[in-house]
RNA sequence: GGAGAGGUGGCCGAGCGGCCGAAGGCGCUUGACUCGAAAUCAAGUGUGGGGCAACUCACCGUGGGUUCGAAUCCCACCCUCUCCGCCA
């Protein structure tokens, strides 16, 4: 959510950088909802203050005086306007906060201009594409001809885009969690968090995934819950409605939960493989930064997702994502995206955002710079360390051997007692 | 699922329908004392909104209601805890 205060005092500045993002934004009827909303408020602030004098003399007048009485009287049709006023303001507020709560967020200065993926510039690449004697399959068809990827049963048991791994892919997905964990914990400074896989639809609000994107969540209509689209929600949420002190920031939190999307909107693309999913696996990156500290802090944490892709030697690059492709809560975004040889083509493995205070302004998530001053606004940020079924997909289709085995990268094997490679499995 | 208890400021904890934004304690900040620290003493210390400001309004789980006036009374809901049942 955006300061409506700061929005109305630069008008033509905000919906200048909003526009950046390519969909026309017409800021005038939420300035006007707002200055409704304060024509209201003093107004009822006025009769308040007017009934609460009244209220101090009698107190202490005769209550059985004429006087008493006529205060009474009086007191009573001031309490019925006051009625009516604050039903409005209920009105313009809930009015004021569907607009706001509906704005995107600000673009970064330095978020490159463009209007779709196409204009993302690269800003770095690491490692190299691999080379194969031999035409690398798809992860999909490799993982079906080795057994250990069941796409057809998952159907049966479940529907589309869910899959059952097995064997060996199983245990690389298990695997690779561990792996990424321990790295975030032991070397990057981050604290393990295990958090619920639903959360309330306040939550959803907080990160900013409601009430905008309603349509793609999957909901437990019965006890208003809804599953997790990504551990941000729930991890961000844990300091909803709190203040830290500055000393403790920045606060930074590794957590793997599966995800659930319900991919509205996205019939036909992706059909095939584990790449679009309704239910994924992602070990996450949680930060809440000091306002002055969050672009440092974006590096970093894009930093500790790249470290991911290295270790495990996958070939990849870093691209900066411009104003039309940016998401909505997002004020700068660096997409990873990972050489696929099957697909011959990169594919986005990570995305790392600063949201500055857009999330911490819904969510209430404040820090006190200093002991004694007003409470600020924390900058919130967020990676995927990574997307763990894309991880597979990756180390599939990088790693495959003209046999039909696949190598296990080296930083994995102490996950998986050493063993060098994934076999098929015949069963 | 059944029975009961309770939700008040960073925390603990009082609170008669008006003098309660709220006692007291702890914590925290500042000052005094000290070579320094501890202890002690003094003062200060919630959040948000409106207003250029003086100032003002709201907030005692949430939402309604009664009343001139509600933290305090009534209703509904949510949450937490205890006991019983069931259960990984």
């Amino acid at each position: 959510m955006l300061d409506i205060r700061l929005l109305a005092q630069d008008p033509e500045n905000f919906a200048a950088r909003l526009a950046r993002r390519g969909k026309g934004i017409d800021l005038d009827p939420v300035f006007a909802l707002d200055r409704r909303r304060r024509e209201l408020i003093q107004r009822g602030d006025e009769l308040r203050h007017r009934k609460s004098k009244a209220e101090d003399a009698m107190k202490t007048a005769d209550k059985k005086g004429a006087e008493f009485a006529a205060f009474r009287e009086e007191m009573r049709t001031v309490a019925a306007e006051i009625k009516v006023l604050e039903e409005s303001l209920k009105v313009v507020e809930a009015e004021l906060d569907e607009k706001a709560l509906y704005l995107p967020n600000l673009p970064d200065a330095a978020v490159p201009d463009g209007a779709d993926a196409d204009a993302n510039p690269v800003i770095r690449t690491w490692g190299e594409k691999p080379n194969f004697d031999f035409t690398p399959l798809e992860h999909d068809r490799l993982g079906e001809k080795m057994g250990i990827l069941d796409f057809e049963r998952a159907v049966k048991i479940t529907g589309a885009r869910f899959t059952v791994y097995k064997a060996g892919a199983a245990r690389l997905e298990r695997a690779l969690i561990n792996f990424m964990l321990e790295l975030h914990t032991t070397e990057h400074g981050y604290t393990e968090v295990l958090p619920p896989f639903m959360v309330n639809a306040t939550s959803m609000q907080g990160t900013g995934q409601f009430p905008k994107f309603r349509e793609e969540a999957f909901e437990m209509e019965k006890d208003g819950f809804f599953l997790v689209p990504t551990a941000e929600v729930p991890v961000t949420n844990l300091h909803r409605d709190e203040i830290f002190d500055a000393q403790s920031l920045p606060v930074r939190y590794a957590a793997y939960t599966p995800c659930f999307r319900r991919e509205a909107g996205s019939y036909g693309k992706d059909t095939r493989g584990l790449i679009r999913q309704h239910q994924f696996n992602k070990v996450e990156l949680v930060q809440f930064a000091a306002p002055e500290d969050s672009a440092r802090a974006h590096e970093e944490l894009t930093g500790h997702a790249e470290q991911i892709l290295q270790r495990l030697g996958l070939h990849y690059r870093v691209v900066d994502l411009c104003a039309g492709d940016l998401g909505n809560s997002a004020a700068r975004t660096y997409d990873l995206e990972v050489w696929l040889p099957g697909q011959n083509a990169y594919r986005e493995i990570s995305s790392c955002s600063n949201f500055r205070d857009f999330q911490s302004r819904r969510a209430a998530i404040r820090y006190r710079p200093e002991a004694g001053k007003k409470p600020v606004l924390v900058h919130t940020l967020n990676g995927s360390g990574l997307a763990v079924g894309r991880t597979v997909v990756a180390i599939l289709e990088n790693y495959q051997t003209a046999d039909g085995r696949v190598r296990i990268p080296e930083a994995l094997r102490p996950f998986v007692r050493n063993a060098e490679y994934i076999l098929p499995e015949n069963t």
